[in-house]
DNA sequence: CTGATGGTTCGGCACCGGCCGAACTATTGG
DNA sequence: CCAATAGTTCGGCCGGTGCCGAACCATCAG
């Protein structure tokens, strides 16, 4: 009854065009101005301000005042482990051949991305099958990892910072997180977000502007293989 | 672009009550009827069938007719995976299954019957599942499933004349049926009723009188544990 | 202080979509 | 063949909500 309520109430929010384009956008894991999101929605200024509020007030949101912006961000990466399962979904519905062309429409989306604030697509998926494989970490649960002892000392060799994500509060530490291009959970979480500015500081992969696409730099590419045993087409 | 007009249909979808009503129920992985749904979302069938069309189009859901029902189920664990995620934002944890009063009135019945001339209920979906789970039958179409080689020689073990039954005319050779109180298909065809033939002639069950109710004998019960690998509550 | 920019609140309009009554089809059982 | 039950389609009503114009705060630059 009352999940019920929170279930539908949930889904509506993100059932709006103008609401779920906001929430696309800051799939990024970045926080943005109203105005760019109005923008991005293709809304008005006033309009696009009760939807933004109404999802900070559902706590999809989390809003942050500075100068005379204001900056909005999702609320938490369960919400962007939600959004990226709804278009799991959206992957399976009717007329396959369009929507393959839509994905070939974005490579570079399928290649790399940011989910939130960690690595999703071929790259995501890549360092999280090649822990896998090399033990590094192991499935516990249905939705989360344990770092193994030989994964510590291997995320400590590449730069990985685990006592910053293991003092991450309340968030979980390695979480499975649907990819909905590949279809496959890719790791997410603390660890996840660790490995992912591990990529960024070692120059290994930078964001690119405006877009949740994220450019896989050459020495990105060899660490890649040296690191993580994994070559991409 | 497109993903994004997908993600807002298919959320829109789940945030109307009605349907998340029906959806939370379908969330036990068992298929029900119209007019259950449209009980549980406090609606006319009319209105209800609407919205399941509709989460049918979408591949939300999946239906199957049968006789004058039309049972509806979730169309894959993405979807359940997808609500799932959904309740989690909203701190609510999914309901578990509600029972019936029905389950309550006839336990027995519930337990193990025949349905036409195979086994039903709980027995009748174990055999099912054991013989899915060991590889011995696989779906072919939507609603068959072929046996095995590896199933063939399973079933000459145990006693179940399958050449008996390849040779039963027209009919169905392993047909699925869906099983009104689990709500999940169990065998039925000619190899269905060669399989229930099986369990009477070995006295592993035993029909009782003005009933369809059956009786799993004690040697039954131990025939569930050595040859299905089954344990029965 | 004044003007400019970013953001929110308010009020009213217009449209979408959920709902039901009624009528119709299909299956079952006697 | 008829009655009962399950389900769908059609048409029209009505409420919720997304939208914008206008007015209203807040911050910053000069």
């Amino acid at each position: 009854m009352t999940t019920v309520n929170a279930l539908s109430e949930v889904a509506a929010l993100m059932g709006d065009p103008a609401r779920a384009s906001m929430l696309s956008l800051l799939m990024d894991g970045r926080a943005h101005t109203a105005s760019e999101l109005a923008l991005t929605a293709g809304v008005t200024a006033q309009t696009a301000s009760g939807h933004l509020s109404r999802m900070v007030e559902a706590n999809l949101l989390a809003a942050r005042a500075q100068g005379r912006n204001r900056f909005y961000r999702l609320a938490s990466s369960d919400v962007a482990h939600a959004i990226e399962s709804l278009m799991a979904l959206a992957g399976t519905r009717a007329a396959p051949a369009s929507l393959h062309a839509a994905w070939r429409r974005d490579p570079d989306l399928r290649f790399c991305r940011t989910c939130y604030d960690h690595l999703a697509g071929q790259v995501g998926i890549a360092v999280t099958d090649a822990l896998t494989k090399a033990g590094h970490i192991e499935p516990k649960g249905p939705r989360d990892w344990t770092l193994t002892e030989p994964g510590e000392l291997f995320c400590q060799r590449i730069g990985v910072d685990v006592p910053g994500a293991r003092r991450a509060g309340s968030r979980h530490f390695a979480r499975q997180c649907l990819d909905w291009s590949e279809r496959r959970p890719h790791i997410s979480g603390a660890l996840g977000a660790a490995i992912a500015d591990t990529f960024f500081s070692r120059g290994w992969a930078e964001k690119l502007r405006r877009s949740r696409t994220v450019r896989l730099t050459d020495s990105g590419r060899r660490a890649m293989g040296s690191h993580f045993g994994a070559t991409l087409s």
